[in-house]
DNA sequence: ATGTAAATTGACCAGGTGGTCAAATTAATA
DNA sequence: TATTAATTTGACCACCTGGTCAATTTACAT
């Protein structure tokens, strides 16, 4: 067993604690194992030995962080597996707020991930999402294409594209607005609603 | 004058263009006022000399990259002012590749400016360049609607925003797809037709 | 050619980084 | 309790950072 995971749990979670907050709060390179220490209270001789280098911290936090993201999907993906499509891409836009408003440390990880250049492996990474995500929104638009919902000669890649532009940006916005304090700046019923619109009609 | 400006053009030349390099290959922090020192073949003292600090060169840095934007699009803008909104929209598209292939270090500047997070003044920059954009995008969007191209009732906020949103996540997928030598993950041609197609659907 | 002013240099600084490892502490075994 | 084994510690290492400044080189005026 790894010597991580013989620690006792509410040490694990010290350290997992700080390890979010120091990557939440910078991007990778400039994240400190030092900080890390201290915010966990350990030694830096112990972090090092629980995880041998900062790229393997990083990658138990972010499988972490990535993890929760997808249990999330799948869960309004299968819970609203019978709605109509612009049911549905409400929901999921009202799940991702609920996961931004839930988890702001872990979704600041996630677009760090996406949006920003320099974490390891992120081209790796990166492809994965996207895989996921074509997945995931194609599903859902093959879905809606099968019921008659949509266009059946849909460019299905290309709708997904948007649709996954669309989203990840709304979300994206609306996670900086919220940690900027401004709430009035986006009316999240107005936004959902606009959104499904504006999809259903495109992709008609 | 300030010192840089008295420098010969040719001297201007490679430490400006040392800096577009390390700055669009490694993020703000990471970036390094040694490896300019070195691409430009002066001295340390030199250039700080020319630049006092770090944060002044990349302000320097990235003023010339977003001058350079805003030229394309004033540029795109005017000349298809006439036009009608499909072919406005195709237009843009087709100049925000064009910029990319011919300045890929300058745009990778700008993509890392708006999607990662540790630049100095992001926040007041990307806000600017926010309104920038609606203001931009705002103005077609309005000319197609006075012109009945678009649905008079359209949340015109809320359109840019998609707008915006998908232009914007086209351009860097094409970037970044460029960089990486696969030159056939995306067919110019035909997504630029697939946007306009989904747009003027989208917002008819 | 000489003196002076301006431009250029690079050794140097304090402070931070990821990572190491002998030594000290704690836990387990007998 | 005495011995051994596992865990934890933090001083330490080499390296890099942005930034400084006395000293040197260059340019220019006389």
């Amino acid at each position: 067993m790894k010597p991580f995971g013989k620690l006792s749990s509410e040490k694990q979670a010290r350290i997992v604690n700080a390890s979010i907050s120091e990557f939440s709060e910078k991007d990778y390179e400039t994240a400190s194992m030092n900080s890390v220490v201290n915010q966990a209270g350990i030694s830096k001789g112990s972090l090092f030995n629980y995880f041998k280098t900062k790229n393997i911290l990083y990658n138990h936090i972010y499988k972490l962080a990535l993890g929760e993201v997808k249990n999330y999907l799948r869960n309004v993906r299968d819970k609203t597996a019978d709605f109509p499509f612009d049911e549905r891409l409400s929901k999921i836009v009202d799940s991702g707020i609920k996961f931004i408003t839930e988890h702001p440390r872990l979704a600041r990880i996630y677009f760090r991930l996406v949006y920003s250049g320099d974490s390891p492996n992120r081209d790796k990474i990166v492809n994965e999402l996207q895989s996921m995500s074509e997945d995931y929104l194609g599903n859902i638009v093959q879905d809606a294409m099968n019921r008659g919902e949509l266009n059946p000669n849909l460019d299905k890649a290309q709708s997904v594209f948007f649709l996954d532009a669309v989203l990840n940006r709304f979300l994206k916005e609306y996670h900086e607005a919220m940690n900027h304090g401004s709430q009035n700046a986006f009316n999240k019923d107005e936004w959902g609603k606009g959104i499904t619109k504006f999809f259903t009609k495109g992709l008609s």
